[in-house]
DNA sequence: TAATTACCGACTAATTTGGTAGGATATTAT
DNA sequence: ATAATATCCTACCAAATTAGTCGGTAATTA
């Protein structure tokens, strides 16, 4: 089971910007320089970030991007579902949630699967991004 | 997050190897036609399973693969660990949980890849083969 | 000796990951 | 106006990983 380097890299940039939360949009090039990362590649990133109302944009030479609520109003779950999609970690069910394994899914297997996943969903409902600053 | 389905596969066969302890050695050829999976690929995660002294194995025509210890002895944990290979999910973290990503890695996002690391590794060593079946 | 099994190494195809390239579009400062 | 700085957008790409396959060898049993 593995995260990808995305939810890490989105994560610091995350932090970033709750650091500086109500002082004005910060730039990716900013964050770039900052955290030593890709700014094409949190471009990427941020696209996600936007798409599910994370974070709000500015163009123009004094834009960049800013938190849409305050730091400890924003879950890291939330967070890590816009960088990485999917939460879901079950390769036995396709994606329109048929059955493809041998056991019909109702095997032992998936009992730990859930209970792993519940965890991970736990920590990460229960920390905030303040948390993290 | 995921799970590859190296994981699901290793485990589904290992439950099969639960329901069959002391009664003699199954063969990757009935599980993989039980559960559906390559035959092949068993193969492969069995070396890994084997290496770890999870299992062992018997040739001949009546051999197969058998667990070496009873199913309630067996965590989930060495399982998926013999499986997977490594069990840190993030790249700048050990599978004991220190840091040790280059970039100044004093970063909040750490605190909680920590916390999501523990409570994975929790699920799965409070998990043993035996309550899968 | 034939069948069945584990074992072994290389090879492949598909997918994911991390990152680039080259712009278009919007806004601001000069 | 225009230069500069931003986000935004659609591709493309290289490396790594994943999920297998292929073809055979070695050991054991019927």
């Amino acid at each position: 089971m593995k995260f990808s380097t995305r939810t890490t890299y989105g994560l610091r940039a995350m932090i970033e910007l709750a650091r500086s939360y109500e002082q004005g949009p910060v730039s990716l090039s900013f964050i770039a320089k900052q955290e030593k990362i890709s700014q094409k590649y949190l471009e990427r990133l941020f696209a996600g970030l936007k798409k599910e109302k994370i974070v709000k944009s500015a163009k123009g030479s004094t834009g960049g991007y800013e938190l849409t609520a305050a730091p400890a109003r924003i879950k890291v779950f939330d967070i890590v579902k816009a960088l990485e999609g999917r939460m879901s970690p079950f390769y036995c069910l396709t994606e329109d949630g048929k059955v493809h394994c041998g056991s019909g899914c109702g095997c032992g297997a998936t009992k730990v699967l859930v209970k792993v996943q519940d965890a991970v969903n736990k920590a990460l409902r229960e920390t905030n991004l303040g948390d993290l600053i």
